[in-house]
This record gives C-alpha cells, structure tokens and sequence, in this order.
DNA sequence: TATAATCGGTTAATCGATTAACCTCCCACG
DNA sequence: CGTGGGAGGTTAATCGATTAACCGATTATA
C-alpha cells in the first residue's frame, strides 16, 4: 500500500509538504507542487481514508432504512436514495447503508458514536421511533424523510392531497375514499389530514368507513380496496396514499367486475415507471422523490459542518400528472 | 467524544486490557472483563471505527452501480441489494454505496486503494467495463452480478430462458420472440444465446427480425415490441428479458389492438411486485434477487478474509410463474 | 536444580495523515 | 550593520485502537 511517505521519498520532500500541496493548505511553490502531483499519480498514491478520518470528519453519512432493508426493494425509496447517493458524491461525501441489528436505534447511534459516519438520514420515520430518540438524546446530526423531528424533508402532501381532490371534484366525484399509508409512518396522519382538509375545503363529507389505513404493499391496497367498495355508501373515487397501493387496488376494482377509470376513478401517490403503463394508466401526484434526497443531503452536510443546530425543513411540491383512471362520474341505476 | 482511554481509567485498568476484552483476546479474568464491560456500557463507548481500521480491515465493502445511481431507482437492483444489505449487517460489515466520478473506474479503485472498503461488488457489469478492468489490475477483491470476471454470482439465465420457451411451446406457440436487455450489458449476451439454445432444443427456427435489442426501461420494451408486431412473420408469443420490457411491450400490444394472453402471450423475467397486479397478471421468471445479493457478498467476504483467489461462481436457479399473460395460441385467419 | 510456562496484566511501538511549531536562508529596510 | 520578515520548507506531536514484547512472582516440568 502506498503511503505519504512513499510520496514524500519520491518526490524528494517530507510527507507534511504533501499533505499541504494534497489539501491546497501552506505556502508551497508551483514547481514543488509540480513534482509532488507527479509523484502522487505515478505511485498511484491514495490517502488513507481511516488515517484522515482519525483527524476530522468521515465524510460519510448514514442511510437508515427502517425495518430493515425491505424497504430498499421499494422503487420509491430507491429514487430517494439515487437523489441522495448523487447529491453526496458531487459533495465529496460517501452513503453508508446503516446495518440493521435487532435494536435499530443503538444501530444509528453506533455507527455514529464510532464516528463512521458525521451524520444520519432516517428514512420512513415512524411514531415514537427509537432511533429518532435516540439520534436526538445523542446529539447526532440527523435529517428525517417525513415530516418529524427538527430537520426534515417531505414532499407537499397537503398540496398533493388538495389538488387531488380537486381533479376528482372537477371529474364530478363526491363520494371519495382514501387508502393511507402504513399508519406506523409518521407520515400517514398528514395524508389522512391533508385529505379531511381538502374534502372540506370543497364542502365535501368525508364519506363513512372511507379512510382506510392501507399498508406499504400491493396486496394491502388491494383488500383496502375490496373493503371500500364493501361500504355502503357508494364511492365513486379513491385516493391511494402510494403507487403500490393504488396497483393492489386497481386489481380489486376489476376482480369487482368493475372498470377502473369508468365506474371507479382510483389515483395513486408517487408516479412510478410502471405507473404509465399500467391498464388504464394510472393518474397520480408525482412526487419529487429524486429532489428529495438531493435535499435531505444538503440538510444534513450543512448541520455538519456549519454545526448549526438549524430548525429547518423543505417541503417540496407535488404534480399532477393525469391519465385514464379518473374519469367523469357516471350515474349508476341503483 | 469516549475513547479507549476513558473506559480504562474508568475500569482501573490499562487501555490494552480494554482492548483485548473487547475483541475477546488475551487472558482476561472474568471479574476484569465484568468491569470492563461494565465502564464500557455506563460510558457508552463506542471505539472509533477509523482508528480500527488503522489496522486491519475497514470491515467495509463497497458496491458499484453501473452509470450512476438511476440504477438504484430500479427495483430489482433494489431487491439484490437488501439481499446483500442483510447479508452484510449479518457479518458484521457495512455497505458503502461507492460515489460516483466521471471516471467510475477510477472511483472503484480510489475507495478500496484507499481503504475506506475491502472489496467491490460490480453491479450490472457491461462489456468491457473500464471497472472490472481496473479493479483486476489493481488487484482488488470483487463479486460480479452477473456472468464475467473471475468471482460473479448470476441467476440461471439458460435455465430460465428453457423454461420460458417450453412454456410458451406447450401453449402451442412457434414464433416466439424476444426483446433482449440493454446489449451493453453483458448479460445482454446469455439472454440471446440461452434463447437461441432453447428454440434449438424445441426444434423451432427463430423468426427473422425475432430478436431485438430492448434496453432497461419500459420506453424501450413498448418500441421494441412495436417493432415485432410489425413483422412479416406472425409472431404469437414473446418473452421479454425483464419485467420492465414486459410492462412497456404490453402497452405496445395493447395499442395495436391486440389482447395480451390472447392475440400475444407475453412473458417477463423478474416477477416484481407489480407483475401480478397487471391486466392481465404477468406470467414471469422469477429470479432469485435477494438471494443473489446474500451469495455475492459470501464470496466477497470470503476473499477478503481468507484471500484465496477464488475463482468461483454461483448460479441461482429461476422459477416460472403462470399467470394470465401468455395462453393458449389460437388460430387467426390471415 | 535448572528451565519453562502461567498468571494478570502493562508498556510502548505502530498504523497514516494532519498541523502547530519551528527552522534556515535570503533580502529589504532603517 | 543589525533586524524584521517572508519564502520554503522540516520536525515532531497527535488522533484512537491494536498488539508484540515484557513484567516479576509462582508453579510445573525436565
């Protein structure tokens, strides 16, 4: 392995000369700095990274993934983590995945107490998450993706949930149901919030028995869905808090004998790939999730090098991207 | 910020006794090692990962995604790396996303040269990878995700490609086509030949123009499949080589007028979540995603810690799942 | 009886990079 | 002529953990 040293020997200088012409720091001659450079590609010389994060920082952030890395399969989380992985890179910082161990809590104060990484990004919080706890009782850099905590990043879910809404509204809906998300997400009481918000702002009743908590799964939206057209008040649209859920529920409306986009208007959260190419297409809130992780990144380095305990938040809009699952209300003989 | 030292004044012992009953060493009574543990749990130490990996190792590996993290928002290299990410936190090691560079090569070597990982996984290895080139020449311990190099783990594309075609000929198809990966990729290669091998055993002549270039997204399955329609030859039957293809050449059916599973069976390779919630659900090769991410960083770690130059694979057999996508072929009047 | 192993530890060298402190040479200025 | 100061470096301390070498007293083995 070569060393500083072997830089140093090679180019005729001593190894603090290196140091000093590798971080731009001291006062050192462009014909020195020349002839170390040269050394330093020949050599094919590499700076230990654990030599330099025994001075400073890491330079490393953490990734936590709740219950594990499940969640990773999930393409929505997965655009989050592209955002940040690009974001950190262009930053000169490198993203750990934080081991699951059976406690997931001491699992994020670890890696950070033992100073691999600088930082947290904690994804899909939950209520009264313990690792979130445990980040803050520990005084470790953390961003949350979902609105909790001091530092966090979320997508606008009451703007998304409102325009929702009103696409149905203008679509002639009135009876309009809602599959949120795992209610264990912290996140899923702002779209069952955001929902009641926006139904009453168009004067609308929130039907009875129509919010249902739905799950992360395809197959949780798919009985939430079954369950909705069960009620009997007739519900002529649903809102599903993700894409996921929104294929689940699509599947009961048709095994329903129904015709998603005709009889039932289903909307999904997220805009994933498949989400164009499913029959009918499906109309969703596009959600910044790429934006979202470049953000959260940028959060998270400025609370860590700036080591300002800063309260701030980014909230970052939703679009509406329409296609054949919501269609025009039609009346039904009863 | 707790170090080694602290936990040895607090134990009224040296910092090398602390040392050695944290890593299970030396000769320690047990009284000394029940003060130790006691100190280091009041203190809540955690000792400094870079000073560990000083010497020895970084426990560290690290994982390359082809052209950026785009391939991260991709669900089945998601699935690969929960299986890996689990696998990893079981042996005690970390995952570190590999950042990217303009020179991605480069990248992979700088992080292991510079100890910050102790060996590469090679996601979506393409023909003639500048990574792959440049992690043998500098002698690093790396797993290929697929077919090449000296060390890969891949999921039994011959196999599979077997199975699909015996499927499809069982349901009285004789033109089957098929929409490759991206050619870039190396799997690209296996996909083609494994197809062409099991037309052969099937006694069945490929159809001209019966083989096209696909690509990664479902853009690129809803063009190719366009194009097959467009043959001269009635082509009644096509396997994709992943479901992403699949999603979008069921679009391209369906603009044509034709029923999928009808007029055209279509086939995937994959079985991602969506697939069975499709109209119709997607008849698919399953493949052994999270176990391919568990098996990879077997063999990594196994280099890394016994250093045998192992030149070893592993092949992960698929399986087929029926579903409504591909049927019967009936006959059509010309 | 001489040698060696065991006991429960300690001391000190070591890993590679950073950086404060210091050094020498040379020139300019009063 | 003496002094100040900058250019262009070097030396050595430092970070925190690991581990080889070693301590003196006692006991087991040859």
């Amino acid at each position: 392995m070569v060393t500083i040293k072997d830089v140093a020997a090679h180019a005729g200088v001593s190894t603090a000369t290196v140091s000093y012409v590798l971080n731009g720091q001291g006062s050192i001659p462009a014909e020195t700095q020349r002839r170390v450079w040269e050394s330093v590609t020949t050599l094919q010389y590499h700076p230990r990274h654990a030599a330099r994060a025994m001075r400073g920082r890491s330079h490393t952030l953490g990734v936590s993934i709740a219950r594990g890395y499940d969640r990773l399969a999930d393409p929505a989380a997965a655009e989050v983590l592209a955002g940040m992985a690009d974001a950190a890179s262009q930053r000169g910082l490198s993203l750990l995945l934080i081991p699951r161990t059976d406690d997931p809590a001491a699992g994020c104060v670890q890696v950070a107490r033992s100073g691999q990484v600088d930082g947290v990004v904690l994804f899909d919080p939950e209520h009264a998450d313990a690792r979130l706890d445990a980040l803050v009782a520990a005084g470790i850099a953390h961003v949350c993706i979902g609105q909790v905590g001091a530092v966090w990043v979320t997508h606008d879910v009451a703007a998304g949930m409102t325009q929702a809404v009103q696409h149905l509204v203008h679509l002639g809906h009135r009876a309009i149901g809602l599959i949120a998300p795992d209610p264990e997400l912290v996140s899923s009481d702002w779209y069952v919030e955001s929902y009641m918000v926006a139904m009453e702002a168009q004067g609308l009743l929130v039907p009875e028995g129509g919010v249902l908590a739905g799950g992360r799964r395809e197959a949780d939206g798919e009985a939430a869905m079954a369950e909705l057209l069960a009620l009997d008040e007739r519900i002529t649209a649903v809102i599903a808090a993700s894409d996921e859920l929104a294929y689940g529920a699509m599947r009961a409306i048709r095994d329903a004998g129904l015709v998603v986009g005709r009889d039932v208007s289903l909307m999904g959260f997220d805009d994933l790939p498949p989400a164009a190419y499913l029959q009918p297409p499906l109309t969703t809130m596009r959600q910044p999730r790429y934006d979202m992780g470049v953000a959260a990144i940028g959060l998270l380095e400025a609370q860590v090098t700036h080591a300002t305990p800063a309260q701030t938040h980014l909230v970052l809009a939703p679009k509406l991207i329409i296609r054949a699952s919501t269609g025009q209300m039609v009346m039904h003989d009863s």
